[in-house]
DNA sequence: AGCACGCCGACT
DNA sequence: GTCGGCGTGCTC
C-alpha cells in the first residue's frame, strides 16, 4: 500500500495542510493527476510526494487516476509552489487554478472518451517549412538577437528595449523560430497583455509558423477551447504558446524560450484570485525550468516604456538589455507639442491651436486621433439648484450617465435605473450632466470644429468614437477599426484601449486631452505608466515613412514638467533616470518591497478593527525590516455595499517580507473570532500591488 | 471553496 | 406544522 501525498483546490487559508494524504494500491509518479475523495465529493488531485504518513490511520484511497494524461513535471511544480508560498494562496489552490476548469470537471468516462478520440493529424507534413524569414533584419534587430543568444549568461532574463515601430516582433519571431529549429521538442511561450486587442501580432506568428500546432490560452475561450488547448501545450503537440497572463502557467515540457510582449503593461499583474505577476512569473519559471531540464530556458521581456523594476534590474545588471533605438525604414517619431491649458479659460475642452491643426488634417485629408488618457472621465449627472450628484446606493461612487439608453449605471456594481426626471433630492426639472465622457468629448469636438469643416472632397467630416460602449458586442472592434484603415473616419475619438496594439498608418495627429492627473497623483506609479501610454500612443501616429509631420498634442496646465521634456526627446532613459531618483529618494519600489493586507466588512469600522488587531499582531513579528502602515478605507471604500480597507506592508528586503508575511498570515485567521471583528466577510494579501 | 449541520421567521 | 435564511465547522 503505497500513501500519496495529494494537492487539492484547498481555498487560501482553510486550516488543511498544503497536501492531503491518501492511500494508492499501485504507485504512481509525482505529478500524476489523480481524483480524491474531499469531504462529501469527488474532486481532481496532483500527486505532490509519495511520503509515509503513520500519523492518521484511517486514510481514504484515491478513487482513481486520470492515466491518459501525463504528469505534470517538476518544473511545472516547482513554479506552482513558488507561486503559492510567494503570493500567500495555498498550494492546492495555486495548482488547481493552473488547470484548464474543465479538467476539473470532467468525469473519467468523458475524460477517456476525449482523449480515446485521436488528436488530428499533423498536416503539415514533415517539411516543417516553417521559417519563412523573408523580411532582412535591420543591424539592430540582427545584434540584439546574436546577443540575446550568445553573450548572456545562461537564462539571464533580457530586456528587448525597442521603440514603437523597432521591429520587436521581428525579434520574437526570428528567436522562437531559431529556438524552435535548435531542437525538434522545443516549445516556446508568447505572452501578450490583451490577446484580442493584439490579433496583429497573433496573425504574424500564425503565418510564420503556418507548419506548427499554435495553441491559444486566453480568457475568453470556451472551456472546451480550453481544456485543448491545454492538452495540445501539455502532450507537446503545440510548440508555439501564445496567450494572456494565465497562459504563464500552461503546461510545457520542453519550454526552451519565454516572450514577454508589452512587459510594463499593467495586466500582467492579476487583480483577483492569487494575485499574480504572470511578466516576474515568466522570470522565475525560466530559471526554474533550467533547473530542472536539461537544456536552459531564455526569457525575453519586450518594451519601447519598460516597467522600472525591469530598468533598474538591467541598470544593476541583473538582465540583460537589448537595445533598438531606431524606427525600421526611419520613420520619426511625432513631434510632441505641448498646449497650455492655463491659456484658455478654465473649463476650456479644446485648446483652440489643437482645433487649428484637427481642421489642418481633416482639409488634407489626413485622420487624427483624440484620446482621454484617465478613468472617472465618464459624466455623471448633478443637479445645480442643490449639489445633488447621482451617487450609487451601494457603492462610493457615482453612477456613470448613458445617453443611449438614458440610464445612470454603476460600473462597480452594475446597478442600473432610469435617469430621474427631476432632482430626487429638491424636484428641480434641471439636472444636467457634469464631466466629459467619450461621448461627450464627440459631441463637443464636432462642435468646437465647425459645421462647415469640410473634407477635401466637401464632403462633411466623420467623427468615430470607440470606447467600451461601442464595442461590447462581438465584432464591433474589428469593425470599426476597419472602417478606421479604409479611411472612413476623419477623427477618433477613446479611450486610451484604443492605443493599444492597433497600427493606424494613415494617423498623422495624436492628441491626449488631459494628462494632468497623472503628474501629481498620490500614486507613485501614475507618471511612469503616463509616459508609457503617451509613448505608445505617440507610435500610433506616423508609422508611415512619409508622414514626417506627424505630431503628438498634449494638453496640460504644467507644460514645464521634467516628464514632458523626457518624452519631447522620446527619452525614456532619461526619463526613468529621474523617477528612479525620486523612488531611491522615497524609498518605494524598485527599491523596497510592499504587500497590501486588504479587508472587506459591512461597516468600515469592522474592516478596520481587523487591520488594527492585525497591525498589533504585526508587532512582535515585523522586526526592524518591515513596516506596518496604519489602516486606511480603500480608494473605492464601498462596493456593492461591501466596506474596504486596506494597510500597507514595506520592507526593503524581499526575503524579510516574505518571511513575516508567512509567519503573519496564518495568525490573521484567529483574529476573526475576536467580538470588534465580527462582520469581516474576507481578508487577503496582495504581494507586491500596482495599485495603492 | 463546497457542503453539511443547526437553529429561528413566513408560508402551503 | 414545514421551507429556507445564512452562521459555524469540517474536509486526508
Amino acid at each position: 500500500m503505497h500513501i500519496l501525498q495529494v494537492a487539492v483546490a484547498a481555498p487560501a487559508h482553510s486550516d488543511l495542510p498544503p497536501t492531503l494524504s491518501y492511500t494508492s494500491e499501485r504507485t504512481l509518479a509525482i505529478g500524476s493527476l489523480v481524483r480524491v475523495s474531499l469531504g462529501k465529493r469527488e474532486v481532481l488531485g496532483i500527486v505532490w510526494g509519495d511520503g509515509e504518513s503513520n500519523e492518521n490511520p484511517k486514510l481514504k484511497a484515491i478513487e482513481g487516476a486520470l492515466g491518459e494524461i501525463a504528469p505534470l513535471n517538476a518544473a511545472w511544480r516547482a513554479l506552482i509552489q513558488f507561486s503559492a508560498r510567494y503570493y500567500q494562496r495555498s498550494l492546492g489552490e495555486v495548482a488547481l487554478a493552473a488547470l484548464p476548469p474543465q479538467l476539473r470537471e470532467l468525469d473519467a468516462l468523458q475524460l477517456a472518451k476525449r482523449m480515446k478520440r485521436k488528436p488530428k493529424e499533423d498536416t503539415g507534413s514533415d517539411e516543417k517549412a516553417n521559417a519563412t524569414n523573408s523580411v532582412a533584419l535591420s543591424a539592430e534587430q540582427s545584434l540584439a538577437i546574436e546577443k540575446f543568444f550568445s553573450e548572456k549568461k545562461a537564462a539571464q532574463p533580457a530586456l528587448l528595449f525597442g521603440s514603437t515601430g523597432s521591429g520587436k516582433t521581428e525579434v520574437y519571431l526570428r528567436s522562437v523560430a531559431r529556438v524552435l529549429a535548435e531542437d525538434e521538442t522545443a516549445q516556446v511561450l508568447i505572452m501578450v497583455p490583451e490577446i484580442n486587442l493584439t490579433p496583429q501580432l497573433q496573425s504574424r506568428f500564425t503565418e510564420r509558423f503556418a507548419a506548427e500546432q499554435i495553441a491559444t490560452m486566453h480568457s475568453g475561450m470556451t472551456p472546451a477551447q480550453r481544456l485543448k488547448a491545454w492538452l495540445l501545450a501539455h502532450s507537446g503537440q503545440a510548440r508555439i504558446i501564445l496567450g494572456t497572463r494565465m497562459s504563464i502557467f500552461a503546461s510545457m515540457p520542453n519550454l526552451r524560450l519565454i516572450v514577454v510582449d508589452e512587459e510594463h503593461d499593467a495586466s500582467y499583474k492579476s487583480q483577483d484570485g492569487a494575485r499574480h505577476s504572470a511578466r516576474d512569473l515568466a522570470v522565475m519559471r525560466a530559471k526554474l525550468e533550467t533547473e530542472h531540464n536539461e537544456k536552459p530556458c531564455n526569457v525575453m521581456l519586450g518594451s519601447a516604456t519598460p516597467s522600472l523594476e525591469t530598468w533598474q534590474a538591467c541598470e544593476a545588471g541583473r538582465y540583460q538589455r537589448l537595445e533598438m533605438p531606431s524606427r525600421i525604414g526611419n520613420a520619426l517619431l511625432p513631434k510632441l507639442k505641448l498646449a497650455d491649458m492655463r491659456l484658455p479659460p478654465r473649463g476650456t475642452l479644446f485648446a483652440p491651436q489643437l482645433i487649428a491643426v484637427l481642421q489642418e488634417r481633416i482639409a488634407r485629408g489626413e485622420q487624427s486621433l483624440v484620446f482621454l488618457n484617465r478613468r472617472g472621465y465618464a459624466p455623471v449627472l448633478a443637479c445645480d439648484a442643490c449639489g445633488w450628484k447621482c451617487e450609487c446606493p451601494h457603492c462610493s461612487a457615482y453612477r456613470v450617465f448613458h445617453k443611449s439608453d438614458r440610464t445612470l449605471r454603476c460600473h462597480h456594481c452594475g446597478h442600473t435605473e432610469r435617469v430621474p426626471r427631476a432632482c430626487p433630492e429638491c424636484g428641480n426639472m434641471d439636472i444636467q450632466p457634469v464631466g466629459r465622457g467619450t461621448q461627450k468629448i464627440e459631441e463637443q469636438l464636432a462642435v468646437a470644429l465647425g459645421e462647415d469643416a469640410k473634407r477635401p472632397d466637401g464632403s462633411p467630416i466623420i467623427i468615430r468614437r470607440i470606447d467600451a460602449d461601442t464595442t461590447k458586442h462581438k465584432g464591433e472592434l474589428e469593425a470599426q477599426l476597419a472602417q478606421v484603415h479604409a479611411g472612413d473616419v476623419d477623427v477618433l475619438v477613446g479611450t486610451q484601449m484604443i492605443t493599444k496594439g492597433h497600427d493606424f498608418r494613415r494617423i498623422t495627429l495624436v492628441a491626449a486631452i488631459d494628462a494632468d492627473a497623472a503628474l501629481f497623483s498620490s500614486d507613485f506609479r501614475a507618471p511612469e505608466r503616463l509616459f508609457a501610454l503617451l509613448m505608445q500612443a505617440a507610435g500610433r501616429a506616423g508609422r508611415d515613412a512619409g508622414s514626417a509631420a506627424s505630431q503628438m498634442w498634449v494638453q496640460t496646465r504644467h507644460p514645464d514638467h521634467p516628464l514632458f521634456a523626457a518624452l519631447a526627446k522620446h527619452d525614456y532613459a532619461g526619463f526613468a533616470k529621474q523617477q528612479l531618483k525620486e523612488r531611491t529618494q522615497a524609498q518605494l519600489p524598485p527599491f523596497s518591497y510592499q504587500a497590501l493586507l486588504r479587508a472587506e466588512a459591512r461597516t468600515q469600522v469592522v474592516a478596520q478593527a481587523f487591520l488594527q488587531a492585525a497591525q498589533e499582531a504585526a508587532g512582535d513579528l515585523a522586526g526592524e525590516q518591515v513596516v506596518a502602515f496604519p489602516p486606511v478605507p480603500m480608494s473605492m471604500q464601498r462596493v456593492a455595499d461591501v466596506e474596504r480597507a486596506q494597510m500597507l506592508l514595506e520592507s526593503p528586503s524581499r526575503v524579510a517580507l516574505q518571511n513575516f508575511l508567512s509567519q503573519w498570515l496564518p495568525q490573521l485567521r484567529a483574529l476573526r473570532s475576536l467580538p470588534q471583528c465580527k462582520g469581516l466577510i474576507r481578508f487577503a494579501v496582495d504581494v507586491d500591488p500596482l495599485l495603492i
